[in-house]
DNA sequence: ATGCGTCGCGACGCTACCGTAGCGTCGTAA
DNA sequence: TTACGACGCTACGGTAGCGTCGCGACGCAT
């Protein structure tokens, strides 16, 4: 019986080696240091630094996003770019995730269980918002709910993660009416 | 007087190891294997990893991007995407510059460069798009050129390195459509 | 209480890389 | 042709991480 609180210690631990030195410089050692434990703990547990990364990552990123019917396309828009700011404001989100999408385009594992699960989340958030704006009358019938997810998470992922602009309030509802514009404009 | 084959040859074995491995895992050894010389030829022409890579990088992401006027904010637009993504699509550097963002956020050397790289690029080509758009009467005269720029690049470097879809002519062609509506609604 | 099984811990050999120092070589100028 | 100067190459000690093995301790069931 492995002890509950070594695994979630050794959980934590890794996250915050990942995004201090990234998954490149990752070591075994460097986690089981920072978690207070010795090597073996983690080689009992995982069979790789690639396993324990994934399975750790797929936990975290496979949480739902709880989105409420606000009305509109703009206000479902806000709520959603909202919630998905907040999590890319995380200092360790911030730093883990861009250093997993450059790994996954030379690693085929952590691509693949990125991209499933980023565009699950993406189609399932997207395609409920855009379902929602066609009922409403806001979309044409045929619109592209994977273009609109680009055009929701591009913007906001390259000001957050990628130039890491502060982006309150304000400028998150800017966001959000321009991809309302975009979305109307441009995916069909 | 250094041999400037050896030097060239060393530049370009620094991408190659760069894309291959990542800035992480990045090793001097390698570079030289890669470029079939010794250590010491690299020791002798800089006195680290960092700066090799900090002159290798602004040298390639300093080139200037051309873009006549096409007449139109959306043509404009259309051609600009266009080139960012013909940028985008070498396999060296949709693998290097994740890379590099990624390592932005935790080495403040890389992070300066880049982002001064990134966002004097960015300012420029979408000052000049903007203005341009004002003049024509295609936008109001408070846009804010840094929004649009965000607006433009956001999506397409999304689907490019990160989600790495493949973007064709005509998806440029909506992206570009979707891009001119979001900077008319939201970029003031 | 006691014996058994399971776990964590430290140590080991191994490999890769770092940054340097001395040596041999090649091109060049007198 | 010869002597000089600058270069690249091999070799070195030192460090860090890998994956494994045997020991000791602790918990649990009887």
């Amino acid at each position: 019986m492995l002890r509950s609180e070594i695994t979630s210690a050794l959980r934590d631990a890794l996250v915050e080696e990942l995004a201090a030195t990234g998954y490149g410089r990752l070591s075994i050692e460097a986690v089981a240091r920072r978690a207070g434990v010795a090597k073996t703990a983690i080689y009992r547990r995982w069979p790789s630094k690639l396993e324990m990364v994934l399975e750790v990552v797929t936990a975290i990123a496979g949480q739902r996003l709880e989105l409420p019917d606000t009305g509109s396309l703009r206000g479902d828009l806000e709520l959603a770019m909202r919630g998905m700011a907040s999590a890319l404001r995380h200092p360790l989100a911030s730093q883990i995730i861009p250093d997993l999408l450059a790994e996954a385009a030379r690693n085929p594992d952590i691509g693949a269980t990125l991209q499933q699960t980023l565009t699950e989340t993406g189609r399932t958030v997207g395609g409920q918002v855009v379902e929602r704006a066609i009922g409403r009358g806001e979309l044409p019938p045929d619109t592209h709910a994977d273009l609109a997810a680009d055009l929701v998470i591009g913007p906001l992922y390259w000001r957050l993660a990628v130039l890491r602009k502060p982006c309150g309030k304000a400028e998150i509802r800017g966001l959000a009416q321009a991809a309302a514009a975009a979305i109307a404009a441009g995916a069909h």
